[in-house]
DNA sequence: GTCTATAAGAGGATAGAC
DNA sequence: GTCTATCCTCTTATAGAC
């Protein structure tokens, strides 16, 4: 932790504000469905002094992505501080944030199918290894709450993993929320109720 | 059911083609990584044919989405010729189906994000009059099933409906089937598994 | 209805002055 | 590093001959 520079603070307050402003805009449109001239509009800088941030358009995307999964294991690191007596009950939780964030409007789609920004996350060592990080953090969880019985021992970890990834970009809390009929907390707990325990129950 | 001329079944196999075409190219790409260069070239004619045929790339995408909505019917029908025992029991093959139709690279991206694929559906009335079709159709089913207490009935009828159509473009089969190290038929037991009796199970 | 050729415009990226 | 102005490619859509 160095001293940083006046000017060095303005910068990372800049780079701030962009990797935000692409945040929200991939949560509201896609990668694909984002343009580079909104990014700038939002901010309310030039899209050439953009490209002097980020070089390109997937590599804005990829700070976003970044900055996702940090918050991510911010809030896992908060879990270790004060954890649930459970581990399934830890894996709610983060169930949980993930919807809030989601419907904050700040969870950036996630890649699932076959797209440009896939491939450029894929060159992103950095995102890589964050990604892993909080993949096996939350697979700790996942084994111990197989070894006690709250996860059914039968399902492949990476199965279980992958279906709460999944709940990050869940269509159902967005058709639910639009219907307006019910609260977000109510949307949450059906959510979390339907994935821990299923339709049937 | 009229006499139909050469030229008609020549016109409506051409027809047939192109939205076979649109179908697994949405289901690889989604619609906007998809172009209307692309379609003509698998089809193999020219991209002004094309559009003779379909006004619009918006056209072409709703034509797809609306075969695979008769497509859906039409297993519906076949369900209700040879109905399994219990209500529970045809909303599960109905979720096997949507994803052995997803193995199959077959079913075309639904427009979860606000896209400009949502807007041109919303404004087409037969997508919509089919699209209500078949979601009254799976409600009587989720309310008998409710009612025999195979489902929750805690739970809006709404928000299971939902949780159905999300397995049909459920990213876990995609990342499931890239790991390699499952079969289709492994896979989509475990979903349904997730989807009806939850994690802990 | 099919083709070739092209218009029209969006969007990612850069040049060059300051 | 920021700006204005511009380039260039890709993509949707159409014109016009056959």
């Amino acid at each position: 932790m160095g001293k940083i520079s006046f000017k060095e603070q303005v910068l990372q307050a800049r780079e701030h504000a962009i990797v935000d402003a692409v945040n929200r805009l991939l949560a509201e449109k896609g990668f694909d469905a984002m343009t580079v001239d909104e990014v700038a509009a939002e901010v309310g800088i030039a899209k050439a002094s953009l490209y002097k941030h980020f070089g390109s358009k997937e590599k804005l995307a990829a700070a976003a992505m970044i900055r996702a999964l940090e918050r991510a294991q911010a809030f896992l690191d908060n879990l270790d501080a004060s954890p649930p007596a459970s581990a399934v009950e830890r894996l709610k939780s983060v169930v949980r944030w993930t919807m809030e964030v989601q419907l904050a409007g700040e969870m950036p789609a996630l890649p699932a199918q076959n797209s440009a920004l896939r491939a450029a996350l894929l060159g992103s060592q950095d995102y890589l290894d964050r990604l892993m990080t909080v993949s096996e953090r939350l697979g700790v969880w996942i084994t111990e709450a197989q070894k006690q019985g709250q996860i059914q021992a039968a399902l492949p970890p990476e199965l279980v993993l992958y279906t709460l990834f999944a709940r990050a970009c869940d269509p159902v809390l967005g058709m639910l929320k639009a219907s307006g009929q019910h609260s977000n907390e109510q949307i949450i707990a059906w959510l979390v109720s339907t994935t821990f325990d299923g339709l049937s129950g």
